[in-house]
DNA sequence: TGAATACGTCTTAGATGCAAGATAGATGCA
DNA sequence: TGCATCTATCTTGCATCTAAGACGTATTCA
């Protein structure tokens, strides 16, 4: 990895990547100190790396007190996954223009689809959530408009702090997303928007929305 | 107001300014030290005021050189109209999905235009640029996803740097906008999707693109 | 002349010092 | 006891200091 690492990076990802799978929980009281003992730097790294986690929004600093994870607000969940259902409705409705580009999506979304199953068969969980992850990525990217996929990214942070851990062990609900993937892939191939639309909707809501009511 | 407003606040916001408004211009390399100089501060607030430059896009650091305003991708331009003639069009269709709602965005977005008209007529044109973005965001706010407001806000920043200055200083361009918005705010009334999204993707070309060729 | 290298300067990464705001718990008073 | 206030402690905002990386330029050597 061609990574230089400093060491407010290394605290931004160590406190990012807690904030992400819930190990410090929306509306704790976090310090600079808890860190800087954890890691065993100075303030200054620290500090940086609080910055630019409020710059991103996942932090709340309040001056003298300390800074609060910030909390998911009950409504956020719906409105990220309007918002990637949006961005990936468009990008193929970009891509069911230009037959080609539609065939060859389809073949690599297939292709990565085929690496997710053989993820799943080998209990690979961490490759399992990558491949997921470049799978709706690629989708997206194919689009070639490198803000909305940059946007996409961030929504998928997101939604990952949102989303119960318990989903991406579940084998059973492993081989229901393997299974959507194939179908939206192959309806990419048919450049039917509106299946496309649909189906992934279906898709998103089954995988981070359990219980969906409304 | 009720602003905090610490030592990094101001050089973030004097810094941001500069970028946005071109007064430090694109591909451009400055360092901390400058804006010590100009702000008689320490180098603590404007780094972090880089900081958070870098996390929002503005700025690329690099080790022991300087920080580099980050240049315009000439393809930039196109990608940001698209994103938010995105993300307008969809507030629109939820908007146009109740008649209610519509009819009272309509009528408050005539009223803003009523107020840009004024503006425009005195003259003034900080208000007149303010009183633009509020009509765009009104729209985008009625929609309801607080998500997808904030990237809009941020979209609408990012254009702030590409579009000539010379758009908000000419009498016949402003005009040209008072009359767009009565159109779109008219269109809301009716709830026609179609239209608003072309009248909506003409309005943007000649405000923000005036030498579209493609 | 031309290439390698040594050096001086500029700039930032990170550590530390200091002072002030915020809070919780102790203390004093009615 | 109940309430106000005082104080010790915690935490951050900002300043300053050190050291090291990156470059440009001058110097050396062939």
């Amino acid at each position: 990895m061609s990574k230089p690492m400093s060491a407010s990076d290394q605290v931004y990802r160590h406190v990012r990547e807690l904030i992400l799978d819930g190990g410090i929980g929306p509306g704790e009281l976090i310090t600079e100190g808890q860190f800087v003992e954890a890691t065993g730097l100075s303030r200054t790294p620290v500090r940086e790396a609080f910055l630019r986690l409020e710059a991103e929004g996942w932090l709340k600093l309040y001056p003298k007190r300390g800074a609060l994870v910030v909390p998911v607000q009950p409504e956020e969940k719906e409105q990220v996954l309007e918002a990637r259902q949006l961005i990936e409705t468009h990008a193929m409705t970009t891509i069911a223009a230009n037959a080609d580009a539609a065939e060859a999506l389809s073949r690599r979304l297939l292709q990565i689809t085929e690496r997710t199953r053989e993820a799943m068969e080998a209990d690979d969980i961490e490759a399992f959530t990558t491949l997921d992850a470049e799978f709706h990525l690629a989708l997206v990217q194919s689009s070639g408009n490198d803000i909305l996929s940059d946007i996409y990214r961030g929504l998928r942070d997101r939604l990952r702090r949102m989303t119960t851990r318990s989903v991406w062990h579940d084998k059973t609900r492993m081989e229901v997303i393997v299974k959507d993937h194939g179908d939206l892939a192959e309806i990419v191939a048919r450049r039917d928007v509106e299946a496309f639309s649909s189906r992934l909707m279906e898709h998103m809501r089954a995988t981070h929305d359990r219980a969906h009511s409304r």
